[in-house]
RNA sequence: UGGUAACCCCGUC
């Protein structure tokens, strides 16, 4: 069962999900019954594609199958929930996770978090902080990260860089994710030196650009055409083994 | 062997 997981998991990956139901039926074939592991990896493979009932689908077979759904496979489902907004069938699926012994990790509540940010939500997403704390956890570089996204889509980059210095006071290190949002949002509205600020600023603290930082930075030139800067990142990175894609 | 955050492109509106 390991094998067919892993090799489901793989094709899940590259987003082959027609390949990767036909290795799950063969695997019932060959004797080897799917586990939770198996229906995870599927629920969370269909949500990866959006197609999102498939993923209900495949819960609901596990289901069927007799397996008992645990943490990961709740949290991967409520995912597929909160994409189709339905904010309060994401919630009912954790109380009744909760009710089977597994309360919300910081996964889970990443999940919701971001989730309810995507859906315009960043009120209660805020609120979940409340929650979380509530129940012994401590938000992590993911959750400040949705959340200074959520308001640089809402064009507040002020109040998203007081949650980034609120971030740092709390001594949590940024990412390569949190400082890209903020760079891409500087960057793409004009606010080059504060880009260049923050590109800095990472690189004096061990954080490495990748491909999606150079694009944030070189996109935001190339609408201001200062191309001969955008050209200069362009070789930068090339010197730097990253490649443009 | 499985669950969370970022760019670009494309499609529908």
């Amino acid at each position: 069962v390991v094998t067919y997981n892993t090799l489901i998991h793989g094709l899940c990956l590259i987003g082959d999900l027609e390949e990767a139901q036909q290795l799950r039926d063969e695997m019932i074939n060959q004797g080897i019954l799917p586990d939770v592991l198996t229906y995870t990896i599927l629920v969370n493979g269909s949500c990866k594609v959006g197609n999102l009932s498939m993923a209900k689908e495949f819960f609901d077979e596990m289901l069927h199958e007799g397996l008992e759904p645990d943490r990961f496979a709740y949290t991967t489902r409520i995912v597929g929930e909160l994409r189709l907004g339905e904010t309060s069938r994401a919630f009912s699926l954790q109380e009744e996770m909760l009710a089977k012994g597994f309360p919300s990790d910081l996964i889970t509540y990443n999940v919701f978090v971001d989730g309810l940010c995507k859906l315009g939500n960043l009120e209660e997403a805020c609120e979940l902080l409340q929650n979380m704390v509530r129940d012994g956890l401590v938000p992590d570089h993911v959750t400040y990260t949705s959340i200074i996204h959520a308001h640089l889509e809402n064009g507040h980059l002020r109040k998203a860089r007081d949650i980034f210095y609120e971030m740092l006071s709390k001594g949590l290190s940024p990412s390569v994710v949190t400082y890209t949002v903020l760079i891409h949002a500087y960057a793409g509205k004009g606010r080059l030196e504060a880009a260049f600020t923050y590109f800095t600023e990472m690189q004096e603290k061990g954080v490495l650009p990748n491909v999606i930082t150079y694009n944030a930075l070189i996109n935001g030139l190339c609408k201001v055409r200062r191309m001969d800067q955008a050209y200069k990142f362009f070789y930068e990175m090339e010197e730097k083994g990253i490649y443009p894609n």
